[in-house]
DNA sequence: ACTTGAACCTCCCGCAGCGTGAGGTCCTAC
DNA sequence: GTAGGACCTCACGCTGCGGGAGGTTCAAGT
């Protein structure tokens, strides 16, 4: 900093830079897309900044910490309106982001807590090949029955498996009614797939019967499937129209 | 999907995305970055992945929706030890972001409640300018003398004040000790300046006086200065020295 | 007056994880 | 034969800077 007599003071960018705690290459940064520009240069070249220069400085630091972007925090000091429908935007926005990472948490501390170390893996592969439709209890059944099928018997199973959502994700991308008979004779085959990997053990069926009822709506959220992905709900509807 | 008989199942790219739910890019890309590849190819460089591509693809998603990077997908796709560790590492760094947003969320909506519309941007500002070094309601009395003391000389205490800052940080930087003579000065400097800011009301002086002793720990987490900065303490211990 | 080291300048590449064309080839169906 | 869809390979764009190269300029000491 550098005063000029009367009053008349300028920064120059290192110096603002350690005031502010930024570094000199965001400085660099914000005077290259005109965020926060120095007002004068000397003659050789250096930026001087003015103490209007070093208040919108403070001004887009503080809103930064906010969490908005470089592109929010410009336009919410261009526009002189009111600022709280954007801070609640941005809260909304956060709200979304802690509800993401709370699912995830919850998702890996009920993984570390349930299961063997070497099983991590394997019990993943399960959860994301079988599209999420089985609740967690139900995959430890399937794993201790898969591994008395044989593993060949497993690959047919998951390739049938594989074709049948392909062939529903391509009705839902065209947009066939789930009531079509075509999704309706795939819904029964799903449903069939679904007996041979729960048996015939009347126990795990009507255990695995109930679960599903109660569970097909949490289910995306708890493994992490993308909630708006709505294949269950389209197998639900074609079931209802058998 | 494709059978060639006798169980011989590829996929094209294009199956593929669509029964995976990812898309036809992504595939792309991990194609590129070697994540996952397609084992053939048809003569006329058509991609066609193999079960055993398929199965990869659907560890690497399961993976990803844990949160891991790319880069952490692979390597624990590629060491054959345990999973635990890596998430374990990832449930701290998890917790470590919701920690992150849940601080932003709570000043912001500290901020909401605590203010009128039109006064949150020069709120805001005050707080960073002043370095979060007084507290809101401290702020709120501080616009009002703003208000009656004219711009001028508000202009005039902030470059002093920022001078002092910058001067400080640079003492911290340099490691000169807080009992050096010239600190010492500085913080004096300090409090004659706060002394403007706050007044000669003695009401206010003593609140100031309570208030900063109270807050001076959470001060920094309240507004988001990151908590390493240390410059207040750096200025109570020089306090502390005189 | 000269030197030296710190501070400053302007390019420019790099990062994660793809999105989004552009421009060309291939395959299948009519 | 041809239309249209699926596939291919570049290659640039996004966020918010970090970091380096290679060249001036400034302030202080001799």
């Amino acid at each position: 900093m550098r005063s000029y007599g009367l009053g008349v003071t300028r920064w120059s960018i290192g110096d603002l830079a350690k005031a502010s705690g930024l570094t000199v290459r965001t400085l660099y940064h914000y005077d290259e897309i005109g965020l926060v520009v120095a007002s004068e240069r000397t003659t050789s070249g250096h930026r001087r900044y003015t103490p209007d220069d070093v208040r919108r400085l403070y001004q887009v630091r503080s809103l930064r910490q906010l969490g908005l972007t470089l592109e929010e925090v410009r336009s919410a000091l261009s526009r002189s309106d009111s600022l709280r429908p954007l801070f609640e935007a941005q809260l909304a926005a956060l709200n979304a982001q802690a509800q993401h990472v709370e699912a995830l948490r919850s998702r890996l501390t009920a993984l570390l807590d349930g299961h063997t170390t070497e099983s991590l893996l394997s019990t993943l592969e399960m959860m994301s090949v079988y599209e999420s439709y089985f609740t967690a209890d139900q995959l430890t059944d399937l794993r201790s029955r898969a591994a008395s099928m044989g593993p060949e018997a497993v690959e047919a199973l998951k390739a049938s498996w594989l074709e049948l959502v392909q062939q529903l994700r391509q009705h839902m991308a065209d947009g066939t009614p789930a009531t079509d008979p075509r999704v309706v004779e795939l819904s029964r085959q799903w449903d069939a797939l679904g007996a041979k990997f729960t048996g015939d053990d009347p126990a795990i069926k009507a255990a695995a019967q109930r679960s599903w009822e109660e569970n097909k709506s949490s289910i995306s959220t708890q493994i992490g499937w993308p909630a708006d992905d709505g294949l269950v709900d389209y197998v639900s509807q074609a079931r209802a129209a058998q």
